[in-house]
DNA sequence: TCTGGGGTCCTAGGACCC
DNA sequence: TCTGGGGTCCTAGGACCC
């Protein structure tokens, strides 16, 4: 634990339905969940006014479109935009120091200390979170967020989440057990429900009953090194780093099908598929790596895993996949297939193939697609469907109607909003379903013309002009 | 129409080596 | 000639996080 509150958490406030909102005026104030929009997704973020009907993360979709009205948005992921905006907050966090450890798109720590000149009073940090939080409002086009600033990376995150949304909440040093003590067990990160029914068996639901556990009660409970981990939490003895980089360990594909798969001739073009994204993940960060995983999960949702690992790494996708087939055959399809997944572990900085080959490309395969901003979705976001022309959420541009987005479709046709984050609520059209005037459109621009960013990476998508 | 997708870390047993 | 001890690598599974 640190002398001064100079570890800062934020966490953006139901970042991706808040991108939602402001890309799409007509849902703001209005109840929007985004996840997988198919029979068997899961709701990645509810916004608030979805909240209040008691849709939740990881509920699955079906369960959160039986708990809200009629009305309410179900949206697809659209990772890019999340992405750019993401983007932009990141860049405000460096401002205020190098170290800056990203825990996903919406969420950071920053190490204030390492930053130059801050005064680390609790006024000053608190007024400088204030600032932040002005900042990245103005910035993003009005995706709030909460802040926690404390003596640890426990305490910022503890600080963050106790005034939701749009919070701010600094932990003065030496008011670290006060404010952890009376807390539920389950807001240290690493209690979820496994550790939390044990705990509870033992009569501990506050942080306050786990403090009061021996060490050696607690590494029985939980492991070695989770009951260590948890013993010291409780003390609020925490002295874990915000480290910048860190490095990537593994890279996995992985689908639910619609409906459980049993052709071996399917299920092998699916694991093509996944090894021809994860072969090309791997090119793109120039990484290869040893140990292929076939993960799969049968119709009774009960998972495996089989992999092996070979004498030299590799990044090409139909080496990934012939790997991947053996060990399908391997575990057995008895019964059908729900999901599968191919992973590629053991990594190292791409060394490979003969280095003095000169002109040898190794890793290249038949197919040349080229990198989307998209296949680096290594986050929370669920793909649509594949093979679905539109999905609900989907930006979409109409040569003569303009920018807009897709409500729904069906039988044929699909309903589109135009509309965009600088326009009031737009109108409705329900158009063909292969209108040649209709086609995907990009993430629309949130900033009135002519104004930048700091940081951004301006990859020349969208303009203000296309949006209207 | 139960239960996503992309990750990290830990544990435990067996093989193998010195 | 009755039983070592430590270390690393590999495989599989599980808990957890966002």
């Amino acid at each position: 634990m640190r002398r001064e509150a100079s570890v800062l958490h934020l966490d953006l406030d139901a970042f991706f339905a808040a991108v939602e909102q402001r890309d799409k005026p007509s849902l703001r104030g209005r109840p929007v969940v985004v996840g997988g929009v198919g029979g068997r997704g899961v709701v990645a973020t509810a916004s608030y006014e979805a909240r209040a009907f008691g849709a939740r993360s990881a509920m699955s979709t079906a369960e959160a479109r039986r708990r809200c009205p009629p009305g309410t948005a179900f949206l697809g992921g659209r990772f890019a935009a999340y992405r750019r905006t993401s983007d932009v907050v990141m860049a405000l966090l460096r401002e205020l120091s190098p170290l800056v450890e990203p825990a996903s798109l919406d969420e950071a720590y920053v190490d204030l200390a390492a930053g130059q000149g801050h005064d680390l009073s609790v006024d000053g940090v608190t007024a400088l979170a204030r600032s932040l939080k002005e900042r990245i409002a103005a910035a993003t086009g009005g995706v709030t967020g909460s802040v926690g600033v404390g003596t640890s990376k426990l305490m910022a995150k503890i600080g963050s989440d106790l005034q939701k949304p749009d919070g701010l909440v600094v932990v003065p040093p030496g008011e670290e057990l006060a404010v952890l003590h009376p807390l539920p067990v389950t807001r240290l990160g690493g209690v979820g429900p496994a550790t939390a029914e044990r705990l509870h068996q033992v009569g501990v639901r506050t942080v306050a009953d786990l403090a009061a556990k021996s060490l050696p009660d607690l590494v029985a409970l939980a492991g070695r090194a989770h009951g260590s981990g948890l013993y010291a939490l409780a003390r609020a003895e925490d002295d874990r780093a915000v480290v910048p980089d860190r490095e990537v360990k593994s890279v996995s594909a992985e689908e639910t099908f619609e409906r459980d798969l049993t052709d071996l001739v399917v299920l092998g073009r699916e694991i093509d598929a996944m090894a021809t994204r994860v072969g090309r993940r791997l090119r793109a960060s120039a990484y290869s790596g040893r140990t292929v995983t076939l993960k799969v999960r049968r119709y009774d949702f009960t998972t495996v895993t089989r992999s092996l690992t070979l004498p030299q790494p590799t990044d090409d996708a139909r080496q990934i996949a012939s790997v991947a087939r053996r060990l399908l055959t391997q575990a057995g399809t008895e019964g059908g297939l729900r999901l599968l997944g191919v992973g590629v572990s053991g990594l190292s900085v791409y060394a490979q193939g003969d280095l003095f080959a000169a002109g040898s490309e190794p890793g290249t395969e038949a197919t040349t697609e080229e990198d989307t901003p998209a296949d680096e979705a290594a986050q929370a976001v669920p793909a649509p469907a594949a093979g679905a022309r539109w999905w609900p959420g989907q930006d979409v541009r109409h040569e003569d109607l303009g920018a807009g987005w897709v409500w729904g479709r069906g039988l044929g046709r699909v309903t589109v909003r135009f509309e965009g984050p600088l326009t009031g609520p737009g109108s409705v059209r329900t158009l063909a379903a292969d209108d040649p005037l209709l086609s995907p459109g990009d993430p629309p621009d949130w900033r009135p013309a002519g104004e930048t960013t700091t940081g951004e990476t301006t990859t020349g998508e969208t303009t203000a002009e296309e949006v209207r």
